[in-house]
DNA sequence: CCACGGATGTTAACGGTGTCAACACTGACC
DNA sequence: GGTCAGTGTTGACACCGTTAACATCCGTGG
């Protein structure tokens, strides 16, 4: 067969020596191009170089692994996320500064959405077919708040509170926001990438973005 | 094999009669537990009692079979909404009752996405894997008028009108309004089956949807 | 130093799926 | 009544997920 292991961490011959990471790295690229669908065990193990029963060695089966390349894919995300709200200037007082992160937050979100629409999909790809409960989710509002996964949350949470404190969002208004405004956040994304607003052209589609950014954090700042 | 075919319009012994809608029928039996990904071609051939090949005289291909259950899955959709958007009483002016549909459809919405995560997620599916354009999107931000799917745009459209008729809303906030509103449901639906907020208390989720609606109503009134 | 055992990888095989090619039945129209 | 386009069938191929049985390697204890 050649052995064709000119990817991730060829070690020996025989053994491989970072499968695990090598079949991650393959189905992260399977799904970059083609979303979770494409992220099929036995091709991810050929370009890892290796059989496909090896994989099985490593993860459960092809679930498993899609899981372990979900988590990846949203850990992409946040660090994209995280990458422009830092980027937020803070000269112009801290109330502006929060309310100008919350929308660069959403941008970010929205805009990793539009250039990697296979990661953005598989990160949030419903897995379990058969087996039993992935448990994904958190069970309640926050998360564990160490989970490295939906690590974005915790960039929206900082903003509102921010918000709250600078007196800029009415307190009452606070519980539940960061459900309302990762809806719209969320929404627009798959609208845009997979709904009905998919081949949008350039400036139509960057207006409606600001459009809903600008309306989520107005009714978030609105006294009720 | 006993021909089975105890399904849809079954009226000759060879030829079945009606067989593209006995497939798509079975299409969005498959679709309802289990999701766009257990639309499997020969399972729905199967259930209408015919052999797999046969399929292919009404279907390019399994995509072609999946866009049609996806279309189904949106006229349902939009048939939940327009049942509750027609069910919310006018007794208290235009104003109220145009505010009042909004929620009520937004609530219609994340309702069937939660009655029916799997049509509802058939629905927003991503399909072309290798096909050629699906073509799903409208190109601009209306939709053609008249196409079936994605009705539920019109709705909307409708009682976002009727909130700037009435001077509930201020009208430079109406263009994108429709984008804003609907990305707000759609992600909340979204977030609610597949994202991190599954598994919530019935309770908390149905908090959550209220605040997330009352939210992005307020920003959509709120004067800028 | 070396045998040995667990970890890791391999081949073989099964059932399921999408799809194509070639063949068969049917009904409607001349 | 014969013909032929439409519709359904069988057979076959490649690919996928998964299991079982076998092979190789490496670290560790004697």
């Amino acid at each position: 067969m050649e052995n064709n292991r000119a990817n991730q961490g060829a070690k020996t011959g025989y053994h491989h020596g970072d499968l695990r990471n090598a079949l991650i790295t393959a189905g992260v690229d399977l799904a970059t191009d083609g979303g979770p669908a494409r992220v099929v065990l036995r091709e991810a193990a050929r370009r890892a170089g290796v059989s496909a029963t090896a994989a099985y060695r490593h993860f459960a089966g092809q679930g498993d692994l899609l899981f372990a390349v979900k988590v990846q894919a949203q850990q992409m995300l946040a660090d994209a996320m995280e990458r422009v709200a830092v980027a937020v200037p803070g000269a112009d007082g801290p109330g502006v500064t929060a309310e100008r992160r919350l929308a660069a937050i959403g941008r970010g979100y929205v805009g990793f959405a539009l250039e990697q629409p296979g990661l953005f999909r598989t990160a949030f790809s419903h897995s379990l077919p058969a087996g039993e409960g992935e448990d994904t989710g958190w069970g309640g509002v926050t998360p564990p708040a160490d989970s490295p996964q939906y690590r974005s949350y915790n960039l929206l949470t900082e903003a509102l509170d921010e918000l709250v404190a600078t007196g800029r969002m009415p307190a009452p208004n606070r519980p539940g926001a960061e459900a309302a405004a990762w809806s719209t956040a969320h929404g627009l994304a798959m609208l845009l990438i997979d709904g009905p607003m998919n081949r949008l052209p350039d400036a139509d589609r960057d207006a409606v973005i600001e459009r809903a950014i600008d309306t989520i954090v107005a009714g978030l700042l609105a006294p009720r």
